[in-house]
RNA sequence: GAGCGCGUAGCUCAGUCGGUAGAGCAACGGACUUUUAAUCCGUAGGUCCUGGGUUCGAGUCCCAGCGCGCUCACCA
C-alpha cells in the first residue's frame, strides 16, 4: 500500500495522474508516444469480418485507435476503441498476458491511442469484440476526455477544440468526411467533362467579381495595398481568354461581413467556366454536380432538410424572375410606380434608390421565402448584373440564374458577358442607392484589356460549397460543415 | 450593430427567499474473468467568467466588461 501523494491543485491534478502513468510506461521500456504500426486494418472492416454467432472465433485482426470507454472488471477488461471508420469493443483477459504486458494494460487511460491484435468474436451480449492477444501502446493522452455518456456539449469548446467534437460527438467526423466526399465528387464530375483545375491569386489589387466588403492587407516589399479575393471570377475568365476552354477552381474566398448560421468570413466556392456554353448548359451541369454528389453519399435524391424534404430529382423547375415578381409582389417589375407602392407597403426605404435596386429589394422581401426549391430563378433584370450577357433582343434581361433551396442561395450562373466595350461601360455605371462596396461594378482595366483579346462565348457557374454540404448533410449551421469557423480571440 | 439568454469541479449539470458549494461521470485507493453509461466501498477535487457596487453577509441582487448562443439587422 502506498500513501497517495498530496493532490495538486486542479486542473493539473488530472494531468499529473496521466504523467505518472506516462513515466510508468517508460519504465516498462516502452515509448509512450508510440512508433510506426504497420498492417492494421480499419475498424469498420474488422467489424465486417466478425462472426455473427457466439462461440465462433473469427479471423485475426489488427486495429489501432483511441480508447473511448472502459469497463474494468479486474482480471477482465473491456475497452471501446474508435478509429475513423468505426468503433469496436476489445476484451482483455489477464490469463492471456505476461506480467509486464498486464502492467501496461492497467496503465491505459481513456483517450489513449492503442493498437490491438486479436481474434474477432461476439460476446454473450451480442457485441462485436476483439479478443486481445497483444496490446501495443501508441500514444498517451494527457488531457481529460469529456463525460462518457453526455459527451461534450459546450459549443464554444467544440468550435475552439474541434478535435474534441470530432472524437467524442456522434456524427461529426462522418459529416466532415462527407464534405470531402462531396468535393471529390465535384472534381470527378468535372474531370469527366474535360474541365481542368486552376489556381488563381488570392491576393488581388481590385476585389472584383462579386459585391462584398473585402479584407485588406499590405505587401511590404512592394508597398502595395492588396485585398483578399471575394470571388474567383475575373482571373478564371482571363484563363478562358488564354484558351483554357473548360476551367474551374475550388477555393477559399473572403468577405468582410457579418457572421451567422449561413455566413462565415472565409468560405469555399467553386467557380467554373465552359467556353461555347451558356447559362442553360450551366443548369444541366448544376443538376449533374448535385446528383453525382448525392450518389457518393447515400444516393437518396429525396433528402431531409429539418422538417422538410427536398427532392433533387432533375430536371429542376426554371422560373423567370419577372414572373415570380408578378406572382408574389403583385405587380409588373417594369412598372416603377407600382413597384414603389409595393415597396412602401413593405416598409422598404424608397428614397434615392434606382428602380432596379428597388425591384431587387422587393424581390428579396416577397419572393425568396417562397423558393423552397430546388428551383432555378432565371432571367434577372440586367441592371444588377454587370458581368452577364444580355438576352438577345432583350437588353433589359440578363442571362443569369440563381439556384434556391429553402431560402438558401446555392448557386449563381451567367451566360458570360464577353463584349469588352459593354463591360467597360457597365463597370462605370454605378446605380444610385447602391454603395460602391455593395456593387459588382468595380472598374478593372486589366480585365477589360483581357476581354479585348477575345473571350469565347461561355457559361459560368459558382456554387457555395459550404452551403451545398449543409444541404446534403442536413446541417443547419455553416459552422457544422467548416472545421474551424471564425471565433473571437479567446481570453486568457 | 440591437434585443434576449447562458457562463458553477476536467466533463454533463443542480444550486429554493441573499446565509458561506452539490450530484453523476472522469480522477485517485480498494473488490470483481462476459461488461454495455458495469457495479460496490472509500478519497480527493471550486478564481461560482472578470472587475466594481449594494449588503452584517453575494454563485444568487445591481452596474460595466469579456466570451458563447439565439433572434433581428447587415451580407443581392
Amino acid at each position: 500500500m502506498t500513501t497517495p501523494a498530496p493532490t495538486p491543485p486542479s486542473p493539473d491534478r488530472l494531468e499529473a495522474a496521466r504523467l505518472e502513468k506516462l513515466v510508468a510506461i517508460e519504465q516498462l521500456g516502452l515509448d509512450p508516444w508510440g512508433q510506426r504500426f504497420d498492417n492494421h486494418q480499419p475498424i469498420g472492416q474488422a467489424r465486417e469480418v466478425c462472426p455473427t454467432e457466439q462461440d465462433v472465433m473469427g479471423p485475426e485482426v489488427r486495429i489501432a485507435g483511441r480508447v473511448l470507454l472502459r469497463n474494468d472488471r479486474g482480471k477482465l477488461k473491456f475497452l471501446h476503441v474508435k478509429d475513423w471508420t468505426g468503433r469496436i469493443q476489445v476484451m482483455i483477459s489477464k490469463g492471456d498476458f505476461s506480467e509486464d504486458d498486464w502492467k501496461l494494460i492497467e496503465l491505459i487511460d481513456l483517450g489513449d491511442i492503442i493498437g490491438v491484435d486479436g481474434k474477432t468474436r461476439i460476446t454473450r451480449t451480442g457485441e462485436k469484440t476483439i479478443s486481445a492477444a497483444k496490446v501495443t501502446f501508441l500514444t498517451k493522452s494527457l488531457a481529460q476526455p469529456p463525460e462518457k455518456f453526455h459527451g461534450a456539449r459546450d459549443v464554444e469548446m467544440l468550435l475552439r477544440q474541434r478535435y474534441i467534437d470530432l472524437i467524442y460527438n456522434e456524427g461529426v467526423l462522418e459529416r466532415m468526411l462527407s464534405r470531402g466526399k462531396i468535393i471529390d465528387s465535384i472534381r470527378s464530375t468535372l474531370k469527366a467533362r474535360n474541365f481542368v483545375e486552376a489556381e488563381t491569386p488570392v491576393l488581388h489589387s481590385i476585389a472584383g467579381g462579386a459585391a462584398a466588403r473585402p479584407f485588406t492587407t499590405h505587401h511590404n516589399a512592394l508597398d502595395m495595398q492588396l485585398y483578399l479575393r471575394i470571388a474567383l471570377e475575373l482571373h478564371l475568365k482571363r484563363l478562358m481568354v488564354g484558351g483554357i476552354e473548360r476551367v474551374y477552381e475550388i477555393g477559399r474566398v473572403f468577405r468582410n461581413e457579418g457572421v451567422d448560421s449561413t455566413h462565415n468570413p472565409e468560405f469555399t466556392m467553386i467557380e467554373l467556366y465552359q467556353a461555347y456554353g451558356d447559362y442553360e448548359s450551366m443548369m444541366e451541369l448544376t443538376e449533374a454536380i448535385f446528383v453525382n454528389a448525392i450518389q457518393v453519399l447515400d444516393g437518396n435524391l429525396k433528402r431531409p432538410w429539418g422538417e422538410h424534404e427536398v427532392d433533387y430529382t432533375p430536371p429542376w423547375p426554371r422560373k423567370k424572375y419577372g414572373d415570380l415578381f408578378k406572382e408574389h409582389a403583385g405587380c409588373d417589375m417594369n412598372d416603377a410606380a407600382a413597384v414603389q407602392e409595393v415597396a412602401k407597403k413593405l416598409h422598404i426605404e424608397v428614397k434615392g434608390k434606382d428602380p432596379a435596386v428597388l425591384v431587387n429589394d422587393v424581390f428579396e422581401e416577397t419572393v425568396e421565402s417562397h423558393l423552397t426549391g430546388p428551383v432555378f430563378v432565371i432571367d434577372y433584370p440586367s441592371a444588377m448584373c454587370p458581368l452577364t450577357k444580355r438576352k438577345k433582343g432583350h437588353p433589359e434581361i440578363a442571362e443569369r440564374f440563381e439556384l434556391f433551396i429553402h431560402g438558401l442561395e446555392l448557386a449563381n450562373a451567367y451566360t458570360e458577358l464577353n463584349d469588352p466595350r459593354l463591360q467597360e461601360d457597365l463597370f462605370r455605371t454605378q446605380l444610385t442607392g447602391l454603395k460602391e462596396e455593395d456593387s459588382m461594378a468595380k472598374m478593372d482595366h486589366d480585365f477589360v484589356r483581357a476581354l479585348k483579346t477575345g473571350m469565347p462565348p461561355a457559361g459560368g457557374l459558382g456554387i457555395g460549397i459550404d452551403r451545398l454540404v449543409m444541404l446534403l448533410t442536413n446541417s443547419h449551421s455553416i459552422r457544422d460543415v467548416i472545421y474551424f469557423p471564425l471565433l473571437r480571440h479567446e481570453t486568457e
